[in-house]
DNA sequence: CAGTGGTCTAGACCACGGA
DNA sequence: CCGTGGTCTAGACCACTGG
């Protein structure tokens, strides 16, 4: 009722901000669902109406997923509907198989200069360095090098890569915690040099997709930063605009 | 017990189908502000709130736009905001000059099996076909070749091309009244080749993005096919991915 | 000031899922 | 059958714009 600020913040996002503290305190786990909109709505005291505005926001940012019947529940990168949701790359012909994600390497280092302005972090930090490879049918179609804060994953190794079946952001998830929520993409047009062309078995020179990506994490914080190079001879990127 | 209507409706739907129809005959031009809720609900029988969802959602697709305390307006391509909706190239130094459209070429031509198939017509079909080039603070960055099919750009010239002072969309609504609603990009990686690498002055051979792009109007019709080649030598293509 | 979109409420009813 | 989200209504009030 009584909201005076020196910006006006209507009620349900006020709402919206305390469901999402409590979503990244971890009141609730991916996957799992949350209160039903009429328990919500007498937690904060305030209409059911009002909870829906602002959980149907949440929805639209693909934080929180509705489901007539049951629930709503939170977004988990364990769905396997949303593995697409990030990699936009698809077979030229309709062949709808899973990629596999094969571990090349995984080492420690410190923050270079890109490195450190990309993830908000200081210069020389401690961060880990992830090599791998995405097949498409057995073929090798992507290189990653992933690059992330060295203490927002302790203990990642190499190891627990090549037992994750599953995607990256999936381990994140489960084995830190850390839920990835948006990402920004900047491609541009390369030529292969030599141990990508290796790695992809294209020739040298062919031309490559780069796609450097930065993920945010809640509160809008940087938490990776990778670099693909994408072989496009039998894929293309998908982008839908509206 | 039995469904008895497996394709349920909800108002909302029908009166956005309603908005769109009016939308679609030329009730109000893009750019005009369309009538009030409180006027749209009267003329549809409905509460303000169904008339209110219906709009929400035509808002959220970019096909209305709402300005509070003024009304709500026909989104138009003419809007300068409107120029980047489909043009996701930014320049690597945060230059924000508007580009400039350049036309190269038009001619008219029989629908091949490509084009047949990307615009939803008959094989032999007349269509008209575009060449242009696009620069950035005078640099060529983009050529963009453009099949258009003939029946729906009537007397398209090369002149008409070059005497517009704005962006193709907002000459397609203008001179066309065709009102390009989403699109689809399919992104790979190529070589330039000679004529490119001349109008792009870059060297042969240099990678560039291929960037094909089918346009949709209402209806999800599909009105143009075009396939672009981007230099990203100092731009590249940005994409949010929520 | 009047008119617009934006918020909030309370209540009724519908569609869906699962026990 | 119940509990969930989804729809629809009617009315009150707020925030913004422009005359």
């Amino acid at each position: 009722m009584a909201q005076e600020s020196p910006t006006f913040s209507p009620l349900y996002r006020q709402i919206k901000t305390l469901i999402l503290q409590a979503l990244e305190a971890g009141e609730w786990r991916p996957g799992q669902a949350i209160p039903s909109e009429q328990e919500l709505a007498a937690r904060f005291s305030v209409s059911q109406g009002t909870v829906r505005k602002a959980i149907d926001e949440m929805a639209a940012e693909n934080l929180l997923i509705r489901k007539q019947g049951k629930g709503t529940f939170v977004a988990s990168h364990n769905d396997p509907r949303a593995l697409f949701r990030f990699l936009r790359l698809v077979p030229m012909d309709g062949d709808l198989s899973h990629p596999q994600s094969v571990p090349l390497d995984c080492w420690r280092a410190k923050a270079g200069q890109e490195a450190s302005r990309m993830l908000g972090i200081e210069l020389g930090a401690p961060i880990i360095i992830v090599r791998r490879l995405l097949r498409f049918a057995q073929k090798p179609v992507v290189v990653d090098e992933i690059y992330l804060p060295g203490d927002v994953f302790p203990g990642l190794t190499f190891e627990a890569l090549q037992d994750w079946n599953g995607s990256l952001y999936s381990l994140f998830e489960t084995r830190f915690g850390l839920r990835m929520i948006r990402a920004q993409e900047r491609i541009r047009a390369v030529a292969a040099d030599r141990s990508t062309s290796e790695a992809l078995k294209v020739p040298e020179g062919t031309p490559l997709l780069s796609v450097e990506r930065v993920t945010y994490t809640y509160g809008d914080k940087p938490v990776e930063w990778r670099r693909g190079l994408y072989s496009t001879a039998e894929h293309f990127y998908l982008n839908e605009l509206n």
